[in-house]
DNA sequence: CTGAAAGCGCTTACAG
DNA sequence: CTGAAAGCGCTTACAG
C-alpha cells in the first residue's frame, strides 16, 4: 500500500489554517450554527468550496458515538403461525441494528395484534410515552395511525411507514411498493398463462377484508389491467372472513364445483398456502395459481408446483431500509425520502433459491 | 436523547485497567501480535471474552484512514453502442467508490474491446505491472482470465469475478448469477406462455459466439427446461456473428418465413432489442419474446411491448459488491465468500419502473 | 516483553 | 464573536 501524499490537503484543520481561524469556527460555519460573523463565514465559505471540502464521516460520527444514544420504536404485528411474512421486516430492522448500534442506537420493538385494533392503539400510547427519536411502523389500522403521525408531528419525531401506507394521507415516509401496480402485474401474469375462455378467481382471505386496504387495492389492479386492456375473461370474486384450512378449503369446493374452466386463481395475499393445499388435495393442480410473499408454506407450494408465482416485495429490506432513513436522518441530517418504492419481484420455481427478501 | 450510561464498560482502556497493563498490549492481544508473554495474554484474553469485546470499526477505521492507500484495478469492457450494458457494473464500482473513498481506497479502471482478446491481455499485463492490493474483473476469455488469477495466486493479490466465472476453474471469488438456471427460467416462462403445438426460437447473436460460454450455457439451461420436463415444442436455432440490425433481421426474415408457427423466440443476451425491433417491423408482435439486461434499448421495446420478458441480475449490484467484498476483506480481513450467487430477476412491461438494477 | 504518547478528523463544553 | 483544549476508541512508532 502506497502511502498517501496529501494529508494536510483536506479537513477542518487545514481550512482553520488557510482561514486564519480556529477549528471550532470552522466548524460553526459547517453546520451553520449562530455566532459567527458575516465576513469571518464567507472566507471560510470560501474555502471550503475552493477545497470541495467533504467531512470525514468516520471521524464526526465517532466524536458523536459516546454522546447520547438515540432511541427508535418499532411498532409491527406479531408473529404467529399466519403471519410469518412479519418476520421479515423484523429481521431487516435486526440487521440494521447489528450495523449501527455502534453509533448509540437503541431500538425498541412494539407488536400488536393484526385482528385487534385495541391492541394496536395500545402500543402506540406506550410509544408516545416512550418518546423515542424516530418511530417505524406499519399503518394497519389507518385511523390509528393517523392520529399516530399527527402526534410525531407535533412533537417532531420523524416516522416511516412501511409494507402499505395510508390511503389518502399525506405522510412522511413511505418505504414500500405500490400495491395497486402489484396487482396489475399479477393480471399480466395471468393473461400471459390462460386460454380467452376460461375464468379467473380472486381469493380474498383475512379476517377484516373490507378494512384492508392492501387486499382491496390489490384486486382494483388486477381487474385494472383486464378492463385497460380490453381482456374478456370473466372474473369471480371469494372472500373468506375465516382463515383457517377447513373454511377456505369448504368454500373454494363449493365455488369450483359450480363454476367451471376456472384458469387461474389470484389470491391477494401471503395466504395464497392455504389455496395451494386445497388445489393440490383436489387434483387441480393445472390451475394457475398465483399470491404474495416469500413464506416458507408459499415456497413450499411453490417448490411442488402448486403455486406458480409469487410477488414479493422484499419486506426484509423494509425493514431495514425504514431504520436506516431514520438513522441518517439523526444522525446525519439526510433528508427522509418521501416514497422509496420497492421492487415488485416475481418468484417462480425456477428462480427462488436465488431469491433475497 | 439519553445520555449513555456505560461509557466506561468497555473498550481498550476499560480491558486495560482490569488487566493492568496498557492499552498497547491490549492491541497486541486483540491483533494477534508477537511479543506478549502468555500470562498477559491470557489474561487479557479472559477478560476479552467476559466485556464480549466487539471492537468499534469507527475507530479503527479513522486510525488506520491515513496511513495508506489502498488501490484496487477494475477491468472490464469499454462501454460502446453495443455494450451499453458494462454501464451498469461500471455504476456500481463508482458507487461503492464514492462510499469508501473516504477510507483511503483508490481505484483503477481498465477497459478492453469484447471482440479483441489480446487488448485483454494488454490490460492484464497493465494492472500486474501496476500490483494493485485488489482486483476486481470479468473473465470474458477464459485462458488469459485463468493466467490472470494464477497470477494474483502467486502475488497473493485477492480477486473477484462479476457477471461470469471461467468454467471449470476452481477460483477465488465471483459474484454474478448461476447463468444455466437463468436460460432454466426463460425455459419455463415460455412454457407458461405458448401452445403445444407452437415451435420456439433461441437465437444468439455476437461475434464470437461458440467461445462464449454464458451464451452457451443459458441455451443449455434453457433447453434443459424443455427435455427435464418432456415438453414436446420442437427448438429451432438461429446464430449470428453479425450484430447489427440488418444482417440479423435478414435471417431473422429467411427463417421466419420458412418456418411455421414459431410461438416464442428468446435471445440468450441483451442484443434481444434487435430481434424486438424486426418482430415490431414485421408486424410479428404476437411472437412471444424474451431475453436479458435492463438497458435503454431494451425497456423500450418492454414498455412497447415487443419483448415480453427481460431476465436482468442486477449488474450495478455486482460491481458494487464486488468493490466491497475486496474492500471488506482488505481493511477487516473479512473472510471473502466463494460465490454471491445473484437473483434473477424477471422484469415486465409492469415491473420495470420499480426495478433497481 | 511493556508502556507513554501522539495521532486519525471531528465535536463540544468552557472560557474569554 | 472566537479559540484552546479535551475527548471519541483505536493504532502505531518509539523508548525502555
Amino acid at each position: 500500500m502506497k502511502k498517501s501524499t496529501d494529508k494536510s490537503a483536506s479537513g477542518v484543520k487545514e481550512i482553520a489554517r488557510l482561514a486564519k481561524v480556529s477549528i471550532a469556527t470552522v466548524d460553526r460555519v459547517i453546520h451553520n450554527r449562530e455566532g459567527v460573523s458575516e465576513k469571518t463565514k464567507s472566507k471560510i465559505q470560501a474555502i471550503i468550496q475552493k477545497l470541495n471540502y467533504q467531512p470525514n464521516v468516520l471521524a464526526r460520527r465517532l466524536a458523536l458515538a459516546s454522546r447520547g444514544t438515540i432511541r427508535l420504536a418499532v411498532l409491527l404485528p406479531n408473529i404467529s403461525g399466519e403471519t410469518e411474512f412479519w418476520q421479515a421486516p423484523l429481521d431487516g430492522v435486526n440487521q440494521a441494528e447489528n450495523e449501527i448500534k455502534q453509533y448509540g442506537i437503541e431500538i425498541e420493538r412494539f407488536f400488536f395484534d393484526q385482528n385487534d385494533e385495541a391492541s394496536f392503539d395500545k402500543q402506540v400510547k406506550k410509544i408516545i410515552r416512550l418518546k423515542p427519536d424516530g418511530i417505524l411502523f406499519t399503518p394497519t389500522f389507518p385511523e390509528e395511525s393517523i392520529r399516530l403521525t399527527e402526534d410525531c408531528q407535533k412533537a417532531g419525531i420523524p416516522y416511516v411507514m412501511i409494507n402499505s401506507d395510508i390511503p389518502g394521507h399525506d405522510s412522511m415516509c413511505y418505504i414500500g411498493a405500490e400495491i395497486f401496480r402489484s396487482g396489475y402485474l399479477a393480471g399480466q401474469l395471468v393473461n400471459y398463462c390462460i386460454e380467452k375462455d376460461q375464468q379467473v378467481l380472486v381469493v380474498k382471505i383475512a379476517r377484516e377484508i373490507d378494512n384492508n386496504y392492501a387486499i382491496l387495492r390489490k384486486e382494483d389492479g388486477f381487474r385494472a389491467y383486464f378492463s385497460d386492456n380490453n381482456i374478456q375473461n370473466k372474473i369471480l370474486t371469494l372472500d373468506s372472513k375465516q382463515t383457517d384450512y377447513a373454511a377456505v378449503s369448504r368454500k373454494l369446493d363449493q365455488l369450483i364445483r359450480k363454476e367451471k374452466a376456472i384458469g387461474a386463481v389470484f389470491v391477494t395475499n401471503s395466504r395464497v398456502s392455504v389455496v395451494a393445499k386445497y388445489l393440490q388435495k383436489a387434483g387441480l393442480e393445472d390451475i394457475l395459481l398465483l399470491g404474495y410473499d416469500f413464506t416458507k408454506d408459499n415456497v413450499d407450494y411453490l417448490k411442488a408446483g402448486s403455486i406458480d408465482f409469487l410477488i414479493c416485495e422484499k419486506p426484509q429490506e423494509q425493514g431495514y431500509r425504514g431504520v436506516m432513513t431514520l438513522f441518517q436522518h439523526l444522525v446525519y441530517s439526510n433528508i427522509i425520502e418521501k416514497n422509496y418504492l420497492m421492487p415488485i419481484d416475481i418468484i417462480t420455481k425456477e428462480n427462488y433459491q436465488f431469491y433475497r427478501n
